[in-house]
DNA sequence: TTAGTATTCCTTTTT
DNA sequence: GGAATACTAA
């Protein structure tokens, strides 16, 4: 084996940081040797740290940072563990593989999408671009105009995709969630098969094809697997409860294809993927399935206050499965969890906001607070709430940057430029000019699909000769700035692209179509902004499809003045492997948290229950629970009486303080112990 | 065939 | 209370 030697003073300080900055389970975990290792990490065990100290310490033993594998499961950890990462190893990290595991698959992709039928050149496909063209599919199979019954096409993409993740047939899916389509099935499973084709035609690859077509490289071609054996000499897999199937033989047969060194991290009892397919048994038996492999636990919680490890351990003791587990709180204490009932909803916003400005007096600063709830819509009254009041915050929920329609436009733009075969963006294109609908975007897309370079067939007399009269203005405009935006030499400057965007008739699309025409020709531009340090479109437009941000957090230059920052406002599968000071989770009624839908299906309430489990294991120092005695459903609907969330009844009452409103109208709250 | 209007559906969670 | 869908007029 050839040796590496470091620089001695760099080497040092990394000896140093592992004395100082680790205790010794966690050390021990960090510099496990090589093998299958699994590190059991609870909630603010220090798992990020360990992680990443792991893989310096795995650079120092001399393994090349281009070696190592590290996987995540949301962009949010992804970035999170690069940032980390950087700071102990510095610009090595950007050698290292790290990313989540879509992530990773476009980039292997990349370099051989020949042998499995795509061009290297594919473009990424959203929910939305997969809907419309499984809808196409769907009427190739002739499942449209039929009985109205049958799954609408995000209901059979969702379907397809489930199955795809947890590996079972299709059919069998459909007769379990919806049997009385049953005797459609065989269409069912054809426009399954059309899909596919219609991605392969139009060189796409949906979010599963990054990994299904990454396993296919693995299974059908033996060189490529042991390449990816040869490269990859260590992997890291970071939140090993939320992967699937698919996912986790992704890692590990890349682990036994190579060196069989494997090492993942993960905390069972925060496993809240599971209606994407995450398999809960791949962390239960990963020992049984990785025989030898090396079992460690970090179980000191250096994050929250006792009463609050207190009472999260004592939720989580409801749920039967999983590896037991006591967290141990390495800090001194703090104040019990507060539980506040309000009237309704209306004041429970109101009396988060009031909270959230008392902290704030007391000098924590917004951004060490968040309110965490379980849907997204949960969220609108209190940001209507702290609107009204001024209050500065981000939410980390709902629509992604790329995901508005007017971004979706620019990048269907750019994706015809990458991809001329890419069905999807060419009918969203022709679709925003005046006088063509679908019927006529479909003649169009024929005729440019039957021809090798559809970009030169768009300036043709016969694709013109398709347009109706009112229309031909606008085409022969849309055709104009498709040419300026190609002579922009687009892949090597797509910020020049945007910029001749910019400058053509989809402006004035914007003002027709949409509200708010100035801020989303803004968004454009700072879509432009972000596009000025690329030098290619194709990783541009893949970046923002797998690595992007929600909509309004960083991508939208948000004014950086205030000093302490924004109050975060996320749902808490967002806020997994983050931490504040303050957390506040509201909505805590029976039917809303748990929800009445998850209560149906097995294993749906411990699903639920770890949701809040990850939840109040975010909070530091104060943690506060509310939900309202009352809500209406819909807008002027009837008046319910809510139960208080089970999550709260079965936690044992001298673990948490109650808390009343005193008054309507002069909203003060009083305590037992504060103030 | 398109564009505008009425109506119905459904409301997790993410890559 | 909001968006996708179905219906109707041009």
């Amino acid at each position: 084996m050839r040796k590496i030697t470091l620089h001695k003073s760099s080497n040092d300080r990394l000896r140093d940081a592992f004395e100082r900055e680790l205790n010794a389970p966690q050390r021990a975990a960090a510099t496990a040797p090589d093998g299958f290792n699994l590190i059991l990490a609870g909630p603010g065990s220090g798992k990020t740290r360990v992680i990443t100290y792991r893989v310096a310490y795995l650079i120092a033993k001399g393994v090349p940072p281009e070696s190592i594998l590290l996987v995540t499961f949301t962009r949010r950890a992804a970035r999170e563990m690069v940032g980390r990462l950087e700071s102990i190893i510095g610009p090595r990290v950007a050698k290292v593989w790290a990313g989540t595991f879509h992530h990773i698959g476009n980039r292997l992709l990349r370099r051989c999408a020949e042998p499995l039928g795509f061009g290297p050149n594919f473009t990424i496909l959203d929910g939305e671009d997969q809907n419309d063209l499984l809808r196409l599919a769907m009427d190739d199979a002739g499942l449209i105009g039929t009985g109205s019954l049958l799954p609408k096409a995000d209901v059979l993409g969702h379907l397809i995709s489930f199955a795809f993740n947890v590996r079972r047939p299709l059919a069998e899916l459909v007769a379990e969630r919806h049997p009385s389509v049953t005797e459609w099935i065989p269409k069912i499973e054809d426009a399954a098969r059309y899909y596919a084709e219609r991605k392969r035609a139009a060189n796409c690859m949906d979010y599963d094809d990054l990994l299904g077509q990454w396993g296919r490289l693995i299974t059908e071609f033996p060189d490529q697997r042991a390449r990816l054996g040869r490269q990859f000499t260590h992997i890291l897999v970071d939140e090993m409860q939320d992967t699937n199937l698919v996912q986790v033989e992704l890692v590990e047969s890349i682990a036994r294809a190579g060196t069989g060194n494997l090492t993942a991290v993960g905390d069972d009892a925060q496993s809240i993927y599971k209606f994407r397919g995450a398999n809960y048994d791949n962390i239960l038996k990963f020992p049984e399935r990785n025989p030898g492999a090396k079992l460690f636990r970090l179980e000191i919680n250096y994050r929250s206050t006792p009463e609050i490890v207190a009472f999260t351990n004592a939720s989580i003791v409801h749920n039967s499965s999983g590896f037991p587990k006591t967290l141990v709180s390495a800090r001194p204490a703090g104040l019990r969890p507060v539980v506040i009932p309000t009237a309704d909803a209306y004041e429970e916003a109101e009396l988060l906001c009031q909270l959230i400005l008392d902290g704030h007096e007391q000098g924590i600063g917004l951004s060490r607070m968040a309110v965490l709830y379980r849907n997204h819509h949960d969220s609108i009254l209190l940001q209507a709430e702290l609107v009204s009041r001024g209050i500065r915050y981000t939410v980390r929920s709902g629509l992604r940057f790329f995901e508005q329609a007017h971004i979706k436009d620019v990048l269907a733009f750019l994706r015809v430029i990458v991809n001329p075969r890419d069905e999807a963006a060419w009918r969203r294109l022709l679709l925003l000019l005046p006088g063509i609908g679908p019927a006529k975007a479909g003649a169009i897309w024929a005729r440019l699909s039957a021809t090798a370079d559809p970009l030169a067939t768009l300036a043709t007399t016969e694709v013109m000769s398709l347009v109706p009269a009112k229309g031909k203005g606008y085409f022969a405009g849309f055709v104009s700035d498709i040419r300026k935006i190609q002579a922009a030499r687009p892949e090597t400057e797509p910020a020049a692209a945007i910029a001749a965007i910019l400058q053509g008739g989809y402006p004035a699309t914007i003002r027709t179509r949409y509200e708010r025409p100035e801020n989303r020709v803004a968004d454009i531009e700072q879509l432009g902004v972000l596009a000025a340090r690329y030098d290619s479109l194709e990783r541009l437009i893949a970046d923002l499809l797998l690595a992007g941000d929600v909509y309004g957090v960083d991508t939208l230059g948000s004014d950086e003045d205030g000093g302490d920052g924004t109050l975060v406002l996320s749902t808490i599968h967002q806020a997994k492997g983050l931490e504040w000071s303050r957390v506040f989770v509201p909505r805590l009624i029976e039917d809303g948290f748990p929800s009445a839908r998850a209560l149906g299906e097995p294993g749906g309430l411990e699903e639920e229950r770890r949701v809040f489990y990850v939840a109040v294991t975010r909070a530091m120092d104060e943690l506060t629970l509310t939900y309202p005695l009352t809500v209406s459903r819909g807008g002027r609907g009837p008046t319910l009486v809510t139960s208080p969330s089970r999550f709260l009844t079965e936690v044992d009452a001298s673990l948490y303080e109650r808390a009343t409103i005193e008054t309507e109208s002069d909203l003060s709250w009083s305590s037992g112990s504060r103030t």
